[in-house]
Parts: structure tokens; C-alpha cells; sequence
DNA sequence: CATCCACGTGTACGTTGTACACGGCGGATT
DNA sequence: AATCCGCCGTGTACAACGTACACGTGGATG
């Protein structure tokens, strides 16, 4: 109930609102976040907008910002020349690089369609990849979705990581393990699941796995490569 | 405001609530669901429950139910006894059919750390089959999460496709190509994504991948078996 | 018979996405 | 120059969600 005249007339609006200025926002604010959660009101208060419902106009829906973000995303993501194989494989180690920027992007490439114009020309770029072979067409696209696949899992994967890092407020390897520590000393003592205690106790399970995201990567090339007829390369 | 004389002293309450029936629930909902959603509220209902807040008693917190409700889908996954790879490759099998039975559990499978009882045990069988090659405690864990890596993205992916085939309500492949219709023609006429048109316009896309579950699965095999070092296997 | 406690309930709060109608500014039209 | 129209940001409002808290009741226990 405060007075008419304590309001000023026009707060100096900051900046004009745009689908660009709204979208690289919510990049902001998910990247800012461990789980890489974003609300339209802290989307609609960084823009500097006084209410989540100016960003509808621009927008549309919650989904329609999580499909512009992942678009931009897909963006990131090339493949490079040479043949298919240096295509796919890099394309699976760009991906892996954007999707360590953006962990959340994982989550959003698993949730929606990739039909926006930055995913549709990854796609065509990937494709591209594998001409020359006399491929189906649903071959063609596995093989795509076989690297694709590979890249989005281990996003999900190092999304929860983080994540759970977080939860209990431990950067270390060392404190995380404090931390699950009189639990598995509950599970040891009762003699249970011997195989998975003795990993448990290993300080070697911290080592850097030699299943790496590359390495997988390179596996699931050599299957692809195995069902490649070539037909001029 | 109603008057107390219209309550019924002793609603006849159905069943004693419990810890089981409430997971029990919380399954079927979310097997019933495209998305694999549930709310406390829903799970109150089915149980016989008047309020949510009942079910607090018994599983913590939301969080905590979706703890369970994993932890019993890993017990639904077994590993069969032989050697290595028919150990893994069974792991990898019984999961994806635990996965398509409840694709809910390949999300909630990345957002929750594996620690229920089933969890350890079927973590516990997968290092078992291991046992006689000289590992590091990295790299037997490594082996195990690449094939569950491979279940679990599977298992996104098929959440996915079903959530969008019911976003459209279109149940056969026909009419969801039929949906997409008017923006890839849009796309095709504009000229861009050459590639991508072609598989779009391909009514191969539809056939069954190559690529599909069981093949991928064989191909992380190779990879892992060719990193096995045998110690008297 | 008195006591206690495990249980299910009801009420309530904060947060979320978003529907809807309004006021005001700028540019095009007359 | 006066008028209108359409775009834009705003405020209010609501339904659904997770869950904190305090209460009554009934059966087991002393």
C-alpha cells in the first residue's frame, strides 16, 4: 500500500531483453550450479528483469529456454575433416570438452530432441563423416548415436559426480571417502559383498581409470569401423 | 466446517502402511508413467493414505523412496557365473532388460550414489567375476561401470523415445514421422543440412540399428577383454 | 489401570512454472 | 500533427509440489 508517489516513473530499464541475452543467462546461472538447475526467476532476476514472465515472451516455455540452451550447446560441438574416423573421434572429444563445460547439457541431450539448428548441423556434419560408405540409413545414424551415446553417459555421469562431491561439501578424494567411511566400516564388519569392500579399501581405486572416456571411445570406433564396408575410401 | 457428527469415528484404514508397500507403489506409478514420474501425493493415494505426510515416516524424503525404488531394481539384475565376459555380458543383458522393464530407474541410476543392499551385491558379483586377473582396484570398478555406463545411457535414451512418441500421441512410427513432417520439409526446402535430409527422407531410418544394444555391448567386451591380463584364467 | 509411544492426520509454508490482463512507449497511418 | 496499433515488460494470481510441525488416537507396556 505504498504511496503513488514514492514510484519512479521509468527504472532505467537496463538493456533490451533478447532470446540471446535470455539464453546465454540461464548458461550462466546453470554452469554457476553443481546440478545445473536453473529457475525462471533467476533466469528472469540476472537479466534484470523484474518478473519470470518476461522471459515468455521471448522463450516460450521452460522447455523452449532448455532446448535453446542445449542448442547453443550443441553449438561447441564439431567434427572435424579427414576421414571417419578422425570425424567421429572428434567429434566424441569435442563433445567430451563441451559437455565437461556444461555438465547439465548432458541431462538436457537425454531430455529433448536435437532438432534445433546448431544439432541439426552437428548431425549433418557427423553424416557427412561416413559418406563414402554404403551404409543404411539407420546404420549410418547409430553410428552416430553409438559416439554421441558414449559422450552424453559419461556427462550424466560427471554431473552426479560433482554433484555428489558437493553434497557433502568436500573437494578431496579424501574427505569423500571420510565421509562414506563408517558406512562401509558397518558393511566390512558384517562381512558382506567381500569383492566390493576389498575395492573399498584399495586406496588404488582413486587411480585414473584406464577405461577413460577416450579410451571407450576408441572401442566403439573399432566396432563401427568393423561393420564398414568401405566403398571408395 | 462439517459438523463432527458426519465423521466416521474409524476410517476402516485398508492395510498397515510399511516401508515395502510404499516402494511397491511408488514402482507401479512410476511404471505407469512415460516419464517415469511420481509425487508423494500419488504414492499417499495408491497406499490408501490420506495425506503424504504419512509416507514420511517410513522413507525419509522423497530422495529416499527414489533410493529404494532403485535399489530394488538393481535387485531385478543378476550377474550369471562363468567366465569374465559371460559374467559382464550377462550384467550388461539382465540390466537392459531391468531398464526397459523400469526406464525411470536409468535416470534415477545417474542421480543417486549405488548403495542399497542389491546395489552392493550386484556391484559385489560384477568385481567377483573378475577375480584372477591381476586388476588394479580402478581398473576391475572401471570394467564394471563402462558395461553398467552402457546400460544405463541405453536406458536414458529409450526414456526418451518413449516420452516423445507420447508427447505427439502417436503410438506407431508412421505418424511420428508424420509429425515431424511440416519442419523437416520446411528444412529440405531451405537446402540446409544435406546429410541430415537425406537420412530424414530415408525410409530406412526406421529399420533396426546394427548398432543396438547387445552389438555395443560386444564391442566394450573386446575393449575390456583386450585390456585383461590373465592371471590363471 | 495408567503411561507411553508409534502411527496416521491436518494444516500450513515456501518454491516452482505459468495463465492472464493491464499500462505505456514507439512507430506507422491518416 | 493527431491518432491508433502493436509490442513489451509488469503485477497479480493459482495450482502443484516437497515437507515442517503439532495433534489425536489406539494398542502395547509398566
Amino acid at each position: 500500500m505504498s504511496l503513488v508517489w514514492f514510484d519512479v516513473p521509468a527504472p532505467p530499464r537496463g538493456e533490451q531483453l533478447s532470446r540471446e541475452r535470455i539464453v546465454a543467462a540461464a548458461i550462466e546461472i546453470a554452469d554457476a550450479d553443481v546440478r545445473g538447475e536453473v529457475t525462471m526467476r533467476a533466469v528472469a532476476a540476472r537479466v534484470g528483469s523484474s518478473t519470470p514472465m518476461s522471459l515468455y515472451r521471448y522463450v516460450g516455455s521452460k522447455d523452449g529456454l532448455a532446448d535453446l540452451m542445449a542448442d547453443e550447446v550443441y553449438g561447441e560441438i564439431t567434427v572435424p575433416p579427414g576421414d571417419w574416423r578422425a570425424g567421429l573421434r572428434g567429434l566424441g572429444l569435442s563433445g567430451w570438452e563441451a559437455v565437461q563445460r556444461h555438465p547439465w547439457f548432458a541431462r538436457l541431450a537425454f531430455s529433448r530432441p536435437p532438432l534445433g539448428p546448431h544439432a541439426l548441423a552437428l548431425y549433418d556434419s557427423a553424416l557427412a563423416a561416413l559418406d563414402g560408405f554404403e551404409l543404411g540409413a539407420a546404420e549410418r545414424m547409430g553410428a552416430v548415436n553409438t559416439v554421441l551415446g558414449h559422450v552424453f553417459g559419461s556427462g550424466l555421469a560427471l554431473l552426479e559426480e560433482r554433484a555428489m562431491r558437493q553434497r557433502a561439501g568436500l573437494p578431496t578424494d579424501e574427505d569423500l571417502a571420510g565421509a562414506a567411511g563408517p558406512y562401509l566400516q558397518r558393511i566390512t564388519e558384517e562381512g558382506r559383498y567381500p569383492h566390493f569392500i576389498r575395492w573399498a579399501n584399495d586406496p588404488a581405486r582413486l587411480d585414473p581409470a584406464p577405461q577413460s572416456f577416450e579410451r571407450i571411445l576408441d572401442w566403439l570406433l573399432d566396432g563401427i569401423g568393423a561393420t564398414l564396408v568401405t566403398a571408395q575410401g
